[in-house]
DNA sequence: GCCAACGTTGGC
DNA sequence: GCCAACGTTGGC
């Protein structure tokens, strides 16, 4: 079973929203990296929420893959500020996923605190520049944050 | 196929 | 709000 980060804004959508809907599908990946990632997920994958663009980014909570991946409507539709005209109905170009919610952490794992942690040097969260929303998460990577995971 | 210009991401 | 890093686009 494999183990994804994705980012999100806590302003557009934080896991406290995805907490209340419980399911929530994950569109808008607008890179090709981060979809051939999605293509990859197989349902009941865990997926750590982490917050982006906000003043603590942390991981904050946990859910699962609820839905492989399928095509994205939101680039068909011009009121979508996700719109691609470059994808059709006929050629879907971007793909989302649906996430079910799992947990909320008692303590986010923050940007700050990951960083610290040298056995996490390589992981694309921390490096320099990575603005990939969707990363896999190495089994290595995975022991090492989910020791620090605490009660959940 | 190169690369400059541009837009976006996201930490700070 | 700034800006570094990166992806994408489009001219050639």
């Amino acid at each position: 079973m494999a183990v994804w980060l994705m980012k999100s804004e806590p302003d557009e959508f934080s896991i406290n929203d995805l907490k209340h809907r419980q399911r929530e599908n994950w569109d808008g990946v607008r890179n090709f990296q981060a979809r051939n990632f999605m293509r990859d997920m197989r349902i009941g994958d865990t997926v750590l929420f982490y917050h982006s663009s906000c003043k603590v980014p942390a991981i904050v909570g946990l859910a699962q893959v609820s839905k492989e991946a399928h095509p994205d409507p939101s680039c068909w539709n011009p009121e979508s500020s996700y719109y691609d005209p470059k994808s059709t109905p006929e050629a879907p170009r971007w793909d989302q996923i649906e996430v079910t919610f799992a947990s909320i952490l008692k303590k986010p794992l923050t940007l700050t605190l990951l960083k610290s942690i040298p056995e996490l040097a390589g992981f694309p969260l921390i490096t320099k520049g990575s603005r990939l929303s969707v990363m896999p998460v190495e089994e290595n990577y995975w022991q090492v944050i989910k020791d620090k995971l605490g009660d959940i």
